[in-house]
DNA sequence: AATGAATGAGAGTTCATTCAT
DNA sequence: TATGAATGAACTCTCATTCAT
């Protein structure tokens, strides 16, 4: 219990930034210097488009500056430096990063169908370019700003780990579960469910998104041994 | 079987370069110019506690100068440029950085004490400061130096995937386990003792290794999972 | 005639690069990276000191820097690198370096008179400080940047060469010289009238521009020379 | 005659540092360091190679100590640094460079003959890949070691201009030729000989030695104009 | 005496950041 | 307010010179 206080401590931190949009923006006038949340976005999409492909350190501002459309000075009203950019935009994208739970479980299929269709959608979107370039993107930086990646593996509402809890302890009530630690058991289903991808993807063993055919194999030899464990007669 | 073999080849290239030991060092005299040993470990003990540090583009080659206590001339003797220096790094700590399985599983224990054993040592050391901070480091240039991440994972036969695997054959083979695919499931044993553990380090929301009654009960639920899938009557 | 052409297409390489000064200037705004043409002859004027007093390579770009009173920066923004920014700079002063004949032979005066005051002037430009210093600058490079020097002995219009060759012509036509081989006999006029100047002046042997009496002595003696080879009787 | 005496005097200038050769060499022992002039030889000789193909800048200590197959070292215990090699090798060339007048002026043949054959061998030595290298070499460094080329075109028994003007003078004596100012008729003929192969030569825009054929015609030219101003009737 | 590995100042070049326009 | 030309510190890498062997 204490260890998971730590963890849970570490992730919270420096996640209450988003308070930029409480601003009152002058209506109808010119907008305060680095207040147009559409520029900022745009700025945010070049600065991905450049920092997706380079990584933080080969990207250089120029690259971001006439990817996002607009000049270098303009870039520096938004955002203090490049750190600061690079953080603002992974506090954009944290959620696309690791939220792929948003298709919930659906409570009318078989136990062993919804995990199945859960576990297809996750092993789907980590792998996906985006993802892993994302992920690389942010280890990178690991050591020089520490916090960032914080945020990813945090237990929001929506974060697969949280989703798939919730609803394994809704099977646990149901009885067509038997788990100690629902937790524990969302986690083990979600490595289970991606075993040998995440890793040879992250490193580059493995170059593109696996087949589905892949996927699915992998998936349901989860399940087998997920269910094994965990399910009860009555499923 | 054809996804398989694509990675098997990712994986086997360019990881056959440590022929340089061979060189004839001139007996009794002195080395010739970018060959002596000592200083070539030196070099790279420097290197890597800077590049382990700061990350490739944030090391610059004069704070390797100063870590290592050579000269930058000296530097590039030893090693083309800094990519070079820093690929030959990544071939040197290749090993120390993936095969924790120099301790074997002993067979005279049961299944579930030898896998015991095996999760917590790969559980400790995937967690380890120097792994996850080694790991990071080459995940960082993996954009330009695409090939150097591959050796990592590849099937080596110290590697834990190898170690495991064959273990469990040997296990299928004395009925002690039923498994079809033992690729499959070393792959998935591993998952299971280190869920939580392995990405929560990498991306630093868990700042430093686990305690060991942490990987203590990851390590347990995982075995526990993984023997009601895979255990016959007889174990 | 056939090793004539082959000289000629050697030096009718890579002389057409004057375009710039078509770019649209803004009017009235700041100018384009690169495109202020104020900034870059305060560059180039720089460059040319520099250049001139140590030669490309003992030129280091800080001093080039100090010399023009911009930053290194700047520089690379309207020159490639060293090399580019020597090239256009050579360009530059092309005309500068070796068109001397603006002044042209004075058709009013008797041919010696003309020949006279058109030896002189030559004999004076080729031995200034300014034309040594480039062509020592120029021949440095000649292995590295073996198109550069080529421009300077091609028969533009205006150089020397041409200019006399042209005169030489019109006094065949008018009956006062007899010459076969005007372009001949115009570069032999040329090297008498510079006899014990040009070599002596670029290999330092003459720490200076001779005076006005030695030049006087030595185009006096060529015109002897030419005249008695040349002239006509009725000249 | 003032004007030619400043010439000569810093045409003197640094020529006289030959006294090495004069230090006694220990018999039968091992020499002094630095005092092997055989060593010494192979020193030159390699820096020759490399300087003449490099230039001074471009060629490296290093390429030097391979081409002459001697250690840095040792090229340290000879020459005190780089400029000094060159200047010690600039010495040494010094004669080959500019004295083509080996093959002296036959004194059996007519004037013309005899200037013909003069002529032709000045001129092919002129423009001999050997002379042009070593010249744009000794030039590109004038700036920092103004000295080195003095000694070129300096008066010395055996350079063309002298060995000519004592030619010019035995004819004078025989009426064979008149002149007033014999060095001047030396040079002169010296430059109509070598018209348009010289600077075409030294600036690139001629690429290799002329065509025997070519140096005839600029040659036949040459003594034509010479013999038109200072042929007597007797010869 | 000769060697050549080691040195480190300084080279050319880049790029995050600033500020006059 | 937005711009992008200018800045200059910091980078990687070279090479003349030294000095322990």
């Amino acid at each position: 219990m204490i260890w998971q206080e730590v963890m849970q401590n570490a992730m919270a931190t420096e996640l209450t930034k988003d308070s930029r949009e409480d601003c009152a923006t002058p209506q109808g006038g010119r907008r305060a210097a680095g207040e147009d949340p559409v520029k900022r976005e745009q700025i945010l999409d070049g600065a991905k488009r450049v920092f997706m492909e380079q990584g933080f350190d080969a990207a250089s501002m120029n690259d971001i500056t006439r990817a996002a459309g607009v000049s270098k000075g303009t870039i520096y009203v938004y955002f203090q430096n490049k750190e600061d950019l690079f953080a603002e935009l992974i506090q954009r994208e944290r959620f696309r990063i690791t939220e792929s739970a948003r298709h919930a479980l659906n409570p009318d299929l078989t136990v062993a169908e919804a995990l199945h269709d859960f576990g297809v959608l996750f092993a789907r979107h980590i792998s996906s370019e985006y993802t892993i370039k994302a992920m690389r993107m942010v280890l990178a930086v690991n050591q020089r700003m520490p916090t960032l990646a914080c945020g990813f593996l945090s237990a929001t509402p929506m974060n697969p780990v949280s989703v798939l809890r919730d609803y394994l302890d809704r099977q646990v009530a149901g009885g067509r579960l038997a788990i100690d630690d629902t937790e524990l058991g969302a986690r083990q289903f979600l490595e289970l469910a991606t075993v040998g991808i995440f890793k040879h993807r992250l490193f580059g063993t493995m170059p593109s998104p696996p087949p589905d055919a892949e996927i699915e194999r992998i998936v349901t030899g989860g399940i087998r041994v997920f269910l094994a464990a965990y399910a009860t007669p009555q499923s």
